[in-house]
DNA sequence: TTCACATTTATAACAGTGTTATAAACTGGC
DNA sequence: GCCAGTTTATAACACTGTTATAAATGTGAA
């Protein structure tokens, strides 16, 4: 509902008109609307004109059409992820802080549904279909935004400490554990697990799982200490 | 790849008549055609239409709808899944049936990424839309399928043998797995592995990372023994 | 202000889509 | 051959995104 407005921190110098940014802002909110709805499908260009007031010429003029509305709800998608990921703290103890960034994730990702549905949309194989129409994708997807920074920089930081091996390459770890969150949260958004309990038992069971297979001997043995604690 | 309609000489079961079958087979591998294509919006009713050489009717006498034409192609797939997983030898070792099973699933999802797209995009989010909107879904998902009932056979065969912990319920354990393969898959449809063999490595590590975190002592042990044999 | 240029808007038309009502064609059983 | 019961083809309906066009609006300089 917060669109964010131009702020101190990056004043936009080229488009200074803060009537077309307010409309921008109203059509991209109500799209945002339609899409935790219903999905993408759901987000009619007609409708949407007709809810901010206006028509659907101002979609085209603001976004280039219905992709690039579509492409900056995804971004909005990356930047709230982002900030959930940015809101975690550095723990001293890099394996708590590469948890808490899982549980962000995990949180980011039961939270906002239908944004992840469309950040993980864009990124399954219908991109190639889309690619193929001539589109260009709005992004590389993860690789590069800096949430997956602070996945890699936690590991790296696992890796530094001793707690994982380091004859494997960071990025490796780094996507197991993307692709095991990514997984999880896919399964649980399609309401395989029934209680949010048990959702979060299995989410900390797996991730702690994969967690374990990377470990070294002596980060085992730290690991356990850590357990005792708990 | 069709039946030969016109003549009658069909020993006739006492099934349908096979003519209307063997349109309706020649809707579903036209639909699934461009379903390879171009992902599940590819699929016109009029352009399938008139490349089987009828009219829209035909879908809707034949699967009631698009939706119900979706839904044969969504069976198709998890029937294809169902066959690749059955194909996997029961290797008197659970780790490495479990192990094959996991390769099989990554193998399918590549070969078939329009196929596996579907089934995941039905598993998806988008499904709360769909169901919103007043239809039912197909099936429950994965689970009840065959082709979890083989993974989660060979995780209890896995703790049976004392390779994983008795401790941790099976489902859980067949979930991770899924999990992870699912994760996986995506990540590497989407295009973020560069390289095949790469791919194939990231697999392998991270698949076996998540099966060392449910390993025992004891299996952990025999683990080392199999690499070592390796 | 006033004019000229550029942009954005609204309207309508276009090419599609899935779906459905209707009537013709076809089936299988008598 | 005839007669229900289906299935089909056609056309219409209600949508969709997109685009051409012209009016309205905003912008910048004289």
């Amino acid at each position: 509902m917060t669109t964010h407005a131009p702020h101190p921190s990056e004043p936009d110098q080229e488009t200074a008109n803060p009537r077309r940014d307010a409309q921008r802002a109203a059509l991209l909110d109500a799209a945002s609307r339609m899409l935790m709805h219903g999905g993408p499908d759901a987000i009619s260009l007609r409708k949407l004109a007709a809810e901010v007031g206006t028509s659907t010429m101002a979609v085209y003029t603001a976004f280039g059409g219905k992709e690039g509305l579509i492409s900056a709800l995804y971004e909005e998608a990356f930047n709230r992820l982002g900030a959930t990921q940015r809101a975690v703290p550095r723990d001293p103890d890099p394996l708590v802080w590469l948890a808490n960034l899982g549980r962000a994730y995990h949180d980011f990702a039961l939270a906002n549904p239908s944004y992840y549905a469309l950040m993980i949309s864009v990124t399954m194989p219908v991109s190639e279909a889309a690619r193929h129409a001539g589109a260009e994708l709005p992004a590389r997807g993860i690789s590069g935004h800096p949430s997956y920074q602070y996945l890699l920089d936690a590991v790296k930081a696992c890796i530094a400490e001793g707690y994982f091996a380091s004859d494997v390459e960071p990025v490796m770890i780094a996507d197991a554990f993307w692709a095991v969150a990514h997984g999880l949260c896919s399964l649980e958004l399609a309401g395989y697990h029934t209680s949010a309990s048990e959702a979060g038992a299995r989410f900390i069971t797996t991730t702690s799982a994969v967690m374990m297979g990377f470990l070294t001997e002596k980060g085992r043995a730290r690991m356990n200490l850590a357990t005792r604690k708990n």
